[in-house]
DNA sequence: TATTGTTATACTCTATAACTATA
DNA sequence: TATAGTTATAGAGTATAACAATA
């Protein structure tokens, strides 16, 4: 091997932090930070009312507030009243230019960790989903969610 | 399989939020932030001046000024006058108590992190710390940056 | 009374530009 | 003049507590 391989601990910490780096950095191409990214990735295929947004975020209500007062007054999402209910709640929608954001960065982002991920041979590539994808369901699980009702059908940065 | 196995850019992604929630979580613990353990961790075997320290950081010089504030202000770390030179430098070095932190913060994360490698099988977790190392080299040599000279040296947490 | 979401407030984190002190 | 670091200022992001409107 040209570099002497990480310890297991020290390789996921740095590797989230390149991840982390790559999502920084497409973002701030278009003026997006990472949170604003993921705000757009879960409402990428579905409307939500905010405590549900709050909730897959992991933000407080007060937060969430603030974060979509953001992006609704860059007209990436939208307040619409829900049509039949409770008179107090809101869903919160992706606007056009959202959309359209949320599926260029998603396509930036795949690129980008293509390009590194094509280093790996058709095997480590292989091995590497399938350990991350334990490693995800493992954490998932210890936290009681189900990621398969709730978040996997969503964009990859969607998650938490 | 008991669970769909994510594509390799959703597994990075995600994996990436699992690790990252582990260290603010950790943090939080103590009261600190992923930034101000990422300080601790930079500093835990060196004393560094601002300028660099903001380089490895990512950070502009003020942004380093606000961070170091606030850690010196919790007495974590210490600016200290650089024993011979240059009388505008200062050389930013951990405290007792912030040298304490840093140590139990990285174990503590270790021991978070373990157990979800645990669940791997010994040579998933061999595949997978072989496959982020190559993803994690592949980042810095696309950026110039020598990793063995420059970061590994320290803790886990000290890299972006 | 309970719930949904916002507002008030406060703090961390970040950046750019202007500044001070030293080289 | 140039460099090391701080200060001034502004804004995003976060939380807790108090609030208004509706259920």
């Amino acid at each position: 091997m040209r570099h002497p391989k990480l310890e297991i601990i020290d390789a996921l910490v740095q590797s989230s932090f390149v991840v982390q780096q790559i999502l920084t950095e497409v973002g701030e191409q278009h003026d997006l930070s990472v949170i604003q990214i993921r705000l757009l990735g879960v409402l990428r295929d579905r409307q939500l009312r905010m405590a549900p947004l709050a909730a897959i975020l992991g933000l407080s209500k007060s937060s969430t507030t603030g974060l979509v007062d953001r992006a609704e007054r860059r007209a990436l999402v939208q307040r619409v009243s829900v049509p039949v209910g409770d008179e107090r709640a809101v869903h919160v929608t992706l606007s056009d230019e959202g959309r359209r954001l949320a599926q260029q960065g998603t396509a930036e982002i795949a690129e980008r960790l293509n390009a590194l991920a094509g280093q790996l041979s058709d095997s480590g590539r292989q091995h590497l989903a399938r350990a991350l994808t334990q490693l995800v369901y493992a954490a998932a699980d210890s936290r009681g969610l189900d990621l398969r009702a709730n978040l996997i059908k969503s964009t990859s940065v969607a998650v938490a």
